[in-house]
DNA sequence: CTAGGATCCTGTCAGC
DNA sequence: TGCTGACAGGATCCTA
């Protein structure tokens, strides 16, 4: 699911490849997944990409900014010019474009954007740049790992939350960037079971997350995300965190730290729980 | 304030 | 082979 490290992913590709261009046609195959108009786009020069959590903002010279969420099975993918050595696409992209092809920008120079998603939780947004930071999920967001999410505050929120840890941990109005993924490996690197009210944790604990959710995130990012599911790159490629899982999707197989108990799967607010029995307690 | 459930959407997979 | 139903999941919305 793309979190923090897979939506970074797709800023620095998205960075690499837009900044400088200019959208020259915009296609709009499936309403539903874009809003705001078009021509408030047309012709405009793409000056820079912010993330703020898991929602990129593509900043335009004439201030105006696309946002995006690409949810569960976005994807954005550019094919032109930037592309020194075109990689191949990943088998998660398909034909392009596809039938899950929703948005076609086409760039000058003869570069096109497409964004696809097959479950349609995705979507695109045509707003004033300065509208950006009253947009309302960006500024409900909570502090995020490495911008402004320091280990005092993380213990504060923790601290005061009679919430489940996990379900914490992925509440974007307490916490920005954290998903399901991220949540259960950081759980279990910091051997805390995701059960647990966060208010009882000890202050070790609480140390032993914070450096945790660091640790996995980093990680992330540097493998260029996980790509169990549809995440790929803008240059079609997949990310490698997904050889590296913890916990994650491993329901069944023998904890790799005790290696006493097998990785147990439970479901806790509708998502999909991997933690260890014993080591986590 | 928190908890729990439904919702959106479609590919995949189990079961028959 | 082909149909049916369950399931996954980020964020939101609604009810309790």
């Amino acid at each position: 699911m793309p979190e923090l490290p897979e939506v970074e992913t797709i800023k620095k590709g998205l960075t690499k490849y837009l900044v400088g261009h200019k959208i020259e046609d915009v296609e709009v195959r499936r309403a539903k997944v874009f809003s705001g108009e078009v021509k408030d786009i047309l012709g405009a020069k793409i000056v820079g990409i912010r993330r703020f959590a898991k929602v990129i903002a593509i900043d335009l010279e004439n201030n105006y900014s696309l946002l995006a969420h690409v949810k569960l099975t976005g994807q954005f993918i550019y094919r032109g010019p930037n592309l020194k050595n075109p990689p191949v696409l990943s088998n998660k992209v398909g034909t392009l474009p596809g039938k899950h092809t929703h948005v076609i920008f086409k760039l000058d120079r003869g570069g096109t954007l497409y964004f696809n998603d097959v479950r349609v939780f995705g979507w695109i947004k045509v707003v004033k740049t300065k509208e950006v930071l009253n947009f309302d999920f960006i500024k409900k967001l909570g502090p995020e790992p490495f911008d402004g999410l320091t280990e005092e505050k993380f213990k504060e929120i923790v601290a005061k939350s009679k919430t489940m840890i996990k379900i914490l941990l992925m509440d974007q109005t307490k916490i920005g960037g954290v998903g399901n993924i991220y949540a259960n490996d950081a759980l279990w690197l910091a051997q805390v079971n995701p059960q647990r009210k966060a208010d009882s944790l000890t202050i070790p604990e609480q140390e032993r997350l914070y450096e945790a959710i660091l640790t996995v995130l980093k990680k992330g990012i540097k493998l260029g995300g996980a790509s169990e599911v549809a995440f790929v790159a803008p240059s079609g490629e997949e990310g490698e965190y997904q050889k590296h899982f913890l916990v994650y999707g491993q329901a069944g197989k023998v904890c790799p730290r005790c290696k006493k108990e097998k990785i147990k799967r439970i479901a806790l607010g509708g998502r999909g729980t991997f933690f260890c029995s014993y080591c986590q307690k």
